[in-house]
DNA sequence: GCGCCCTTAG
């Protein structure tokens, strides 16, 4: 292995994607699915060796990326400092000159594990000949205002504002972060201060604050802080909006209508965003009469419903277990001639598949997209596995996940693969079919098996009397840090007591100790 | 149901 390893580096001069981000995943917080079960047995000698390459891969490779050195460098659980240390202690990370496209690439690898980002952070600021871009900057204050490091955060704009690289953007991050915890006074503040980070005070920033107060629910403090400053900035039609989004998002429909008025007395024209989200309010309500009665409205104000309207009522019609009219959407579309795009469709596809009209779903994939020049996106081959798996063509189903394969741009996610697992179970493909989509989701496609995945595979392989299997998983999950549910743990201990596994039992009655 | 992405709307 290792040698074939060695081989590949030398001939082709690729740099070792698959293999160094799995021993990457091995170790970190973010991601650490590689050793998934695809069978019993890899699983049980999944650890030892992979160290050996890891060693192998830093020592003798001289080919190794500067992105993969460094990432080697750090080490899940390591304090900021630590990882500072680290790598500036060692003679290899040394060598290398930071570039901000490395320095942006290993951000935003870290961007799950504040500690390591930032311990990269400093590192790269600290070399000489190196200085971090207001965009890096952004995505650090991101991270740590993700995870609530809001000291961390305002000590990194504090940095940017003295090398004068403060932006609009960054002022955006702050304040959606500050909101976002709780921290409404701090936000308010930070646009007080826009003046110090030679940002000004005008419409466009008054809205940014807002929308990041009506988006938290607070739109009584916004509220407030818009009649404190409306003498002062004035306020255009995108600051209504806000606050009819923000009325809607409350469920407080009459405060929205109330605010349609409010903005023509300021002379600003509803626009069909404005009437689009007081229509999903009352989509939200399963109020439809009021729905009709507003699209109506809108023609009459001249302010016809776009493609945005009819997928929000089509998407609320199909919830509501009315399929058939959802449906007729779209002919209302195509009476006033909007164009669809491919969140339609993909709403369209949906409906049609749940009011058992496959073929016509197929047809919408097949002809209608191409004809009107939209192309599918991952959304669109999920909702047509779905499709498929839910209505039993399963063969169908995998042949959606092939066809997804051979385009570069779509790349399937976990959910493209939930219906997948389960057509394995409901077929009672739970040998090579269910490994094979299993490596393929951690291997081929690098995504991490959530407890989602965990739960759907877990209860299957009991049922399919695999529980030898499940346990494997069952280890696996606790060892990424993933808290399996009670009725998994429930299911599972059952299985293991039936097939005499008293040892597992025992461990799997530990785990459930600590629920 | 929640977190993610983004943040004037689906």
């Amino acid at each position: 292995m290792i040698c074939h390893l060695q081989k590949y580096l030398k001939q082709a001069r690729i740099p070792l994607n698959p293999l160094t981000s799995r021993i990457r995943f091995h170790s970190s917080s973010e991601n650490c699915s590689h050793i998934v079960s695809s069978s019993p047995i890899e699983s049980y000698c999944s650890d030892g060796p992979r160290l050996d390459h890891h060693q192998v891969l830093c020592v003798d490779s001289p080919r190794l990326p500067d992105i993969d050195v460094i990432i080697s460098k750090v080490h899940v659980g390591s304090s900021e400092d630590e990882v500072f240390q680290s790598l500036k202690q060692d003679h290899v990370c040394n060598a290398i000159q930071p570039s901000r496209y490395l320095v942006n690439k290993l951000i935003h690898r870290f961007k799950d594990d504040w500690k390591s980002a930032l311990g990269i952070f400093r590192w790269a600021g600290s070399c000489p000949g190196y200085e971090h871009s207001s965009e890096i900057y952004e995505m650090m204050v991101d991270i740590l205002g993700k995870v609530r490091q809001m000291d961390q955060m305002r000590a990194l704009l504090e940095e940017m504002s003295k090398g004068h690289i403060v932006t609009l953007n960054t002022i955006a991050k702050v304040m959606r972060r500050f909101s976002g915890a709780g921290q409404w006074e701090d936000a308010v503040r930070t646009f007080d201060e826009l003046g110090t980070f030679g940002l000004e005070k005008n419409t466009e920033t008054m809205n940014l604050l807002l929308d990041t107060l009506c988006k938290e629910g607070k739109v009584e403090l916004a509220r407030s802080v818009f009649l404190e400053l409306k003498s002062c900035i004035p306020p255009n039609a995108h600051t209504f909006n806000i606050f009819i989004h923000g009325w809607c998002k409350i469920n407080r429909v009459d405060e929205a209508q109330w605010t349609i008025q409010e903005m023509k007395g300021h002379g600003c024209h509803p626009c069909v965003i404005s009437y689009s989200t007081i229509i999903q309010s009352y989509c939200r309500q399963y109020n439809f009469s009021k729905v009709y009665e507003l699209l109506d409205e809108m023609q009459a104000q001249g302010c016809p419903p776009n493609v945005v309207t009819y997928t929000t009522v089509m998407s609320y019609l199909a919830k509501s277990g009315d399929f058939e009219e959802a449906i007729r959407i779209t002919e209302k579309m195509k009476i006033v001639g909007s164009k669809p795009d491919s969140r339609f469709f993909n709403c369209l596809i949906y409906t049609l598949g749940r009011a058992s009209r496959v073929q016509e779903a197929v047809y919408v994939y097949q002809v209608e997209m191409p004809e009107n020049g939209v192309a599918p996106d991952t959304s669109t081959f999920n909702t047509m596995i779905t499709m498929f798996s839910h209505h039993g063509h399963h063969e169908k189903a995998f042949h959606v996940l092939e066809e997804m394969n051979k385009l570069e741009h779509c790349k399937p996610n976990v959910q493209t693969f939930h219906p997948l697992l389960k057509s394995c179970f409901k077929t009672g493909k739970t040998d090579e079919c269910l490994s094979q989509l299993l490596d393929d989701m951690v291997n081929k496609h690098h995504l991490s098996l959530d407890i989602t995945t965990y739960t759907l595979v877990i209860h299957g392989l009991c049922r399919a009397n695999k529980c030898e299997w499940a346990y494997l998983l069952f280890k696996e999950m606790i060892g990424h840090d993933i808290t399996p549910r009670y009725q998994t743990c429930r299911l599972i201990l059952d299985e293991v007591k039936q097939k005499h596994m008293y040892d597992a039992a025992e461990k799997i009655e530990a785990v459930m100790k600590k629920l």
